[in-house]
DNA sequence: TTCAGCGATGGAATCGTTACCAGAATCTAA
DNA sequence: TTAGATTCTGGTAACGATTCCATCGCTGAA
């Protein structure tokens, strides 16, 4: 044989016409019985399969989910992704994954594309909130959205939202409470609503101690790497030296952690080190660090779950997420400021 | 305006044909510049873009590329992912994610699926190379296939393949120099190329230092966490002790460090242990650990570049991809039997 | 016997696009 | 001026499926 078989070929061997065939293949009830098992014999014999992208074409739905991110390759995303494209698949979608390499461009070139490619909906982490293209290109998606850690008003998106700030607080108050005062915050861009919750959680611990928020040791810019060393390094320098670090973001933690070791400081014994987010094998080779954890997988599956609700007729929602500080031995000692 | 603008809309804005527009918008020669300019106003005022649904039924290409690993959770094929993304991306091409959860039936699902969506290529990373199912599937394909790190007779597929043996032999013979003979050997499963081509190494290194093969200290079932603690906690217990461990597959490495932290054993001093690939902080949070690296970006981007090849009209190809042994404290020390 | 009613079936239109074919319009050469 | 070549354009048939509509045959009631 050559080519895939049709319907047309399935109907020919049957001796019917194409819309009987089609009619028996998709359940229709107005079908005789011998028409069915006629119709069934020749799909079978002939090894028929359905074409998925005419059947789209025709019904207007793809049965396929963008999924943009930054990076997949950002060990938080990929558990998402896997979550998420497995509870796609179990209701028969698929997931079209696409990374945005940190660009807004790049990111809305994407979007573009998943609507060309008629998506019935998207899934996203976006690089910014702000950015004027996203918006415009979110509003002609015409598919539900479903936003990832993010907050961009005027888009009737469903979203799923992490409480950072109750599992940062925690922290901070935990690091106050064991006398520190010079508490460095590293997290990512602050145009997204994750680093903005993050510095909601940790100012509120320093209002809450009574305690001045010490600004002059919070520094943003971006979730690299690079970015952590370089402020990390940085704020290392400052008199007096922070003695704790919440660090967010699974890059820039490996970045403060470097600038640790370029300093040759000992985490939990010359600096103490909160990690917001926990990464593979934390608790085999960082089992000694203080951690706000969340649950990748529970972020994955939501999604999928909010972009089926939408696609079953109802209306956007919005779930939470819960963190969890956890006090391990990287936080509890550590030299403090004296004033 | 409601749904989406098609061809036929801007025909009727520009007076003219529905095969006039399809001409000037797909950039047909034979078309006069006042047509142009006609097509291309109506279609720019319309918002006009075209439907790959609609492109991809008539032409027969859907410019797109199944992935299907075992868990992209894994931190190597998220980073594989990435980059073939990224590669593919700048061809036209978008990448569809499935997991195949080390099921051989969901692959073979997977695979079945993607051929009815009538995709361009698959790049796969097979669960085993000896299933009844995939074969046959596969062949079913009717497109270019890229195998990662799997060697598959009969099928006419591309393949990436990691030199792990010569990566794994150094590591050996390294050992062997440091005095350690009881050495465990712990992979994946033995029905793929990763586990055999790494055992290649290791024998090898052992054959030519003219000393016997260690058989029972090699231990292989899977790629999970749970198989490497399993079967460390019972190499552990024979006597001798196994004095130094090269553990595959980040997942297995995992579970070999942690029956080491159940028996209060420390990497470098108590046993030596080299780890087969990296993982995301490796150079921060195990800076210790000596490994057989391997570029996962590399080969990602051979694994697009070889399905785009093959789409062009080449031949299948075999890229190679190298590994190198760095020795770290983790295997500098480590109590040596005495013989 | 005849007609209404009903279930099952075939034919044709449609989804949005491309590509072939024929014909119109313009141009060149004799 | 006309034949022939050369552009360019419009109509139409696909790609592979679904769905509406009309029709056919059959049954049952008057």
């Amino acid at each position: 044989m050559e080519g895939p078989v049709t319907i047309r070929d399935v109907a020919a061997r049957a001796g019917v016409a194409l819309s009987s065939v089609s009619r028996v293949l998709s359940g229709h009830p107005d079908v005789s019985a011998s028409m069915r098992t006629k119709v069934e014999e020749a799909a079978q014999a002939l090894g028929y399969e359905p074409d998925l992208l005419a059947q789209s074409l025709r019904s207007g739905a793809t049965r396929t989910i963008g999924f943009i991110i930054r990076d997949i390759s950002n060990p938080l995303f990929a558990v998402v992704a896997r979550a998420c494209e497995q509870e796609l698949r179990r209701n028969g979608y698929s997931l079209i994954l696409m990374n945005s390499d940190g660009s807004v461009e790049t990111e809305s070139k994407n979007f573009a594309l998943l609507r060309r490619r008629r998506v019935d909906g998207v899934i996203a982490s976006l690089v910014a909130e702000d950015s004027p293209y996203v918006k415009k290109t979110i509003l002609s998606l015409r598919a539900p959205l479903v936003l990832l850690d993010r907050d961009v008003k005027g888009l009737d998106a469903s979203a799923v939202i992490t409480d950072h700030a109750t599992g940062v607080k925690a922290a901070t108050t935990h690091l106050l409470d064991m006398g520190h005062r010079d508490i460095a915050f590293i997290s990512g861009a602050a145009n997204v609503y994750t680093t903005r919750n993050r510095i909601k959680g940790f100012s509120e611990a320093f209002a809450e101690a009574g305690i001045p928020l010490p600004e002059q040791l919070i520094a943003l810019g971006g979730f690299d790497a690079e970015y952590g060393l370089i402020h990390a390094r940085h704020l290392l320098l400052k008199t007096p030296r922070p003695t704790a670090f919440v660090a967010g973001g699974i890059g820039s933690t490996a970045g403060v952690v470097r600038a640790f070791h370029e300093m040759k400081l000992e985490i939990g014994k010359d600096v103490a080190l909160v990690a917001l987010d926990e990464w593979p094998l934390f608790d085999v080779f960082a089992t000694d660090i203080s951690s706000v954890y969340r649950d990748p997988e529970a972020i994955g599956s939501e999604a999928a779950h909010l972009i089926l609700e939408v696609l079953k007729g109802n209306e956007a929602q919005e779930s939470v997420i819960a963190t969890k500080f956890t006090a391990r031995a990287s936080s509890q000692g550590g030299v403090v400021s004296v004033r």
